[in-house]
DNA sequence: AACCCGGGGAG
DNA sequence: CTCCCAGGGTT
């Protein structure tokens, strides 16, 4: 591939023109502050994590405050973002910069990648924006610009391709303003070199453009292959409710989907919700009342949810503490949910019975 | 290399 | 509905 001149300094001066400097993580640009936007941001749009910041950095300011916050309260501040596994490691990575760095944040891209939760192009962004470091990044955003930019022929996802742009990715990197370069590709990509619609006519690298010169510039970066359908799983959730109007949630493991969340008690779609509450909860059941079914996807899977609201006499049996407990309508929606219990809890809270 | 992990926005 | 997003970790 045919690298060109001026690359940087043509997206820089855009970027000074055109390019959003307003975001919530663009000021004070520490590396705490520009840590936390960069994992909220994973496989996550702008507008999205936006809120979550907000509320994220007034809870936890510092580097200190989310080390010695509780799991749960991280878990529940990520609640509704997804890949719940970006917060247990950036929970985990603050502890480690308090007990082990003594809160410094390391300076180099190697160190920065010990911490877990944070690759190469995610340590490139924080020191390079935070701190001035030379480094480069290769998101998504630099993905399709690259690849348009040179009209690379294989799909990014391909090793040997990923490390040619990589490479690309160094070779356009400046030697100075590297903070504003990391931004300024991240804010093309985001709003000029958009995977639909793009728009070359203002685009200050239009003119030496392979991708531009194509008949359609957005069959750049080529599509993953398709894969197969997306097999489909049903199951029931139950909201069991106790004489004290409270619900009965459970912690899910560390590991695997939803990890570390608290959810409802899981059945398999064609099981039998009266012996299974009979069974493990040993008391009577006052009333068994079917809730609206919706269909959850996930990346790889539908999951069809059959709710049902199922009312018990007292409980008699011991549980073991921290994995399984009863909470107020009220308290639950302060725990880190998956977005469909979510949802189910919203919808009991309406219509309200 | 292939798969896992969420949720939402856009078309 | 499909595709993808400021990816990283695990197998």
């Amino acid at each position: 591939m045919q690298a060109v001149e001026n690359f940087a300094p043509r997206v820089l001066a855009w970027f000074d023109e055109f390019g959003r400097k307003n975001l919530p993580w663009q000021q004070e640009k520490t590396p705490y502050r520009v840590w936390i936007s960069e994992i909220m941001l994973q496989q996550t749009q702008v507008t999205t994590v936006i809120p979550y910041y907000h509320k994220f950095m007034a809870s936890f300011p510092t580097v200190e405050a989310l080390a010695a916050a509780e799991q749960d309260e991280v878990l529940a501040h990520w609640s509704g973002l997804g890949y719940y596994a970006r917060a247990r490691n950036m929970h985990k990575a603050a502890k480690m910069l308090v007990d082990e760095l003594d809160s410094e944040f390391p300076q180099s891209v190697e160190g920065v990648c010990e911490l877990p939760g944070i690759g190469r192009s995610t340590a490139s962004a924080i020191l390079s924006i935070s701190r001035g470091v030379q480094a480069a990044i290769l998101d998504g955003n630099v993905k399709r610009v690259l690849a348009r930019f040179h009209a690379v022929p294989t799909w990014p996802g391909e090793k040997k391709t990923e490390n040619a742009m990589w490479a690309l990715a160094e070779h356009y990197m400046p030697a100075q303003r590297c903070g504003d370069y990391t931004q300024a590709m991240m804010d093309l990509g985001a709003t000029l070199c958009t995977r639909s619609k793009p728009q070359c006519l203002i685009c200050p690298l239009e003119k030496d453009c392979l991708g531009r010169r194509t008949e359609d510039p957005t069959q750049f970066p080529i599509r993953k292959p398709k894969k197969a359908a997306k097999p489909e799983r049903s199951i029931q959730l139950l909201v069991l409710v106790n004489e004290d109007n409270q619900v009965f949630m459970e912690k899910r493991p560390q590991s695997g989907i939803w990890g570390g969340l608290w959810s409802l008690p899981e059945l398999a779609s064609e099981e039998s919700v009266v012996l299974h509450v009979e069974q493990r909860f040993q008391t009577h059941i006052h009333n068994i009342a079917p809730l609206s079914a919706f269909r959850h996807t996930f990346s790889h899977y539908h999951l069809d949810i059959e709710p049902s609201q199922v009312r018990i006499g007292s409980i008699d049996a011991v549980f073991e503490a921290g994995k399984y407990q009863w909470f107020s309508l009220h308290e639950a929606f302060d725990l880190g949910l998956p977005a469909p219990v979510r949802t189910i809890l919203t919808d009991l809270e309406n219509t309200s019975c």
